[in-house]
DNA sequence: TAACTGTACTAGACAACATAATACACATAA
DNA sequence: TTATGTGTATTATGTTGTCTAGTACAGTTA
């Protein structure tokens, strides 16, 4: 539920952005729904409105969400695309970090079993 | 050979120190071998001593090198051990992406093949 | 001594980030 | 129309991180 961390590295603006993202992602906005608004959603998170606009644009410039003037920001059409974006981000960050892992002389099984291992119960 | 990136994100000191863990993790520079000094590393890379002497004390926090003053920079003994701690982070690295994965409903199949895909030739 | 090391300190420039305060344009319901 | 809630733009200000520049001091070694 849009988590800011002040310890975070990331700029405000950024985490925003990635939380909506997130949210929308894991369905829980569903196409042309409306996001809250710039200042309802300041508000909420003790934000200044700017920072909020600020990452409404980011998501409206990389086409998961599109602005309407006077009526607010709706989720884009293309929204469900998303999903598979980030698959593809998460694809290419698996495939950088298992030749690393090779360069270092890890062994082909032990990289297979790192991700295959079973969740811990939290 | 110690690229500095500007368009890179990161800062300049953290570039250095990571290629400077890089060398050190494949091989470059054996336990107890001296480091470049603080001046020439700076000459060489067209940067500020200063910014230089950040990345070494960078990498002396981590306990990958130990200074001596008056006589220069060193690998630290347990500059081994920074490949066994490397492993680990991309292990974890690898483990929180095959979680963002599953939680976008990707198979598991399907995450297995893309660690272990064939390299294409460069 | 001379020349090389690491280290410390101050100062300044610059950019990114975030806040604050306004203001304007548009949409919608009363 | 009016009032209210939208997005959007602008300017100013303060903070922080990064990097550069210059200087100085302490230790090592030939």
């Amino acid at each position: 539920m849009l988590n800011i961390d002040y310890r975070d590295a990331r700029p405000i603006y950024e985490q925003v952005a990635g939380g909506i993202e997130d949210l929308i992602v894991h369905g829980a906005y569903a196409a042309d729904a409306q996001l809250p608004s710039v200042r309802q959603l300041a508000s909420e998170l003790s934000i200044n409105p700017n920072t909020i606009q600020r990452a409404f644009a980011l998501l409206e410039s990389k086409g998961v969400i599109y602005s309407v003037k006077g009526r607010g920001n709706f989720v884009s059409a293309d929204g469900t695309s998303v999903r598979e974006r980030r698959l593809a981000e998460i694809s290419m960050q698996l495939r950088a970090l298992a030749k690393a892992a090779r360069a270092l002389g890890a062994n082909e099984k032990a990289i297979a079993s790192w991700i295959l291992e079973k969740e811990e119960p939290s």
